[in-house]
DNA sequence: CTTGAAAGATGAACTGG
DNA sequence: CCAGTTCATCTTTCAAG
């Protein structure tokens, strides 16, 4: 963040440098320095001090291994809309839902729903012993679109 | 994979150690064998064989950065249910839409819908060229749902 | 599992805009 | 002063024993 003569803040924006480094570090977030710098033409110092930077920016939050579901136990994945029982009870489905074992993401969505989940379960009935768990624990009804394959996920995106 | 006595193939069960590095990877991708070995009590030699083996396996299918969309100029997540126009026709679409830059993940699901894509776009604008693409380009009606807000995201999840 | 050599990451001192 | 470079040192990785 940059804070302007005017008092306004905005994020400094990213320089042809820093997007080359941010879509190497999606592609291959164990790429190497020396990578990194032949990548961009930059020295690895210069390298490191702009990831180092990206990195407390925010630009880059993290690193993760790609884990195959399947492999882990978890064949089984499901998109969950869900939707409040009771408009005018207090909504706080996503901090009720945050340590449920199996459910990857959260996200709140404009359409029909309130909240979207996307889960993993190792089988059909772990995917109702989840619906239960969630219907329970948000007071929220469920609705759930099982996914048959995943063709790809997490591609790269550049703007 | 391991094939059976009787023929049959299925994939080698993970053990505690393996489960406890792909959880540890997961959380943090650029994880040192160091650290690894701490977590799991064995030799730094060991650790690693073992995660070369969960590399060749598929099991850790890759590592990536995880990136703040809006930081590089993509605010606008969404996901597009995709529907084909005529059923009869051949129904490639994910492989049309491949290479279509803002698509993130593409799956095949059971429910109204034929695909669920998440797409992530500059603009609204830019949605709704993107739409118009998505339409052309793989022959389907498309049905969205704008993401307002990520609560979490790549949650670790253990089987 | 241990060990030594190669590769990678880090920080200090230095250079130019 | 900021960003980048080079160089020396330390850590991590990797393959041989």
């Amino acid at each position: 963040m940059v804070v302007e003569h005017d008092g306004t803040e905005r994020r400094a924006a990213l320089d042809d440098v820093d997007r080359a480094l941010v879509q190497a570090l999606r592609e291959d977030g164990r790429a190497t320095l020396a990578t990194l710098a032949g990548v961009t033409g930059l020295s690895q110092s210069a390298v490191q001090a702009r990831v180092r930077k990206l990195e407390a920016r925010g630009v880059i939050a993290g690193y993760r291994a790609v884990v195959d579901p399947e492999a882990v136990g978890l064949p089984i994945t499901a998109f969950v809309e869900i939707t409040p029982l009771d408009q005018s009870q207090a909504d706080d489905a996503p901090d009720r839902l945050r340590d449920v074992p199996g459910i990857e993401a959260c996200y709140s969505v404009a359409g029909d729903a309130n909240y979207l989940l996307l889960v993993r379960v190792p089988s059909p009935s772990a995917l109702e012993d989840l619906l239960g768990l969630i219907r329970r624990e948000a007071s929220v009804s469920t609705r759930s679109t099982i996914v048959l394959r995943t063709y790809f996920d997490g591609r790269p995106v550049s703007p």
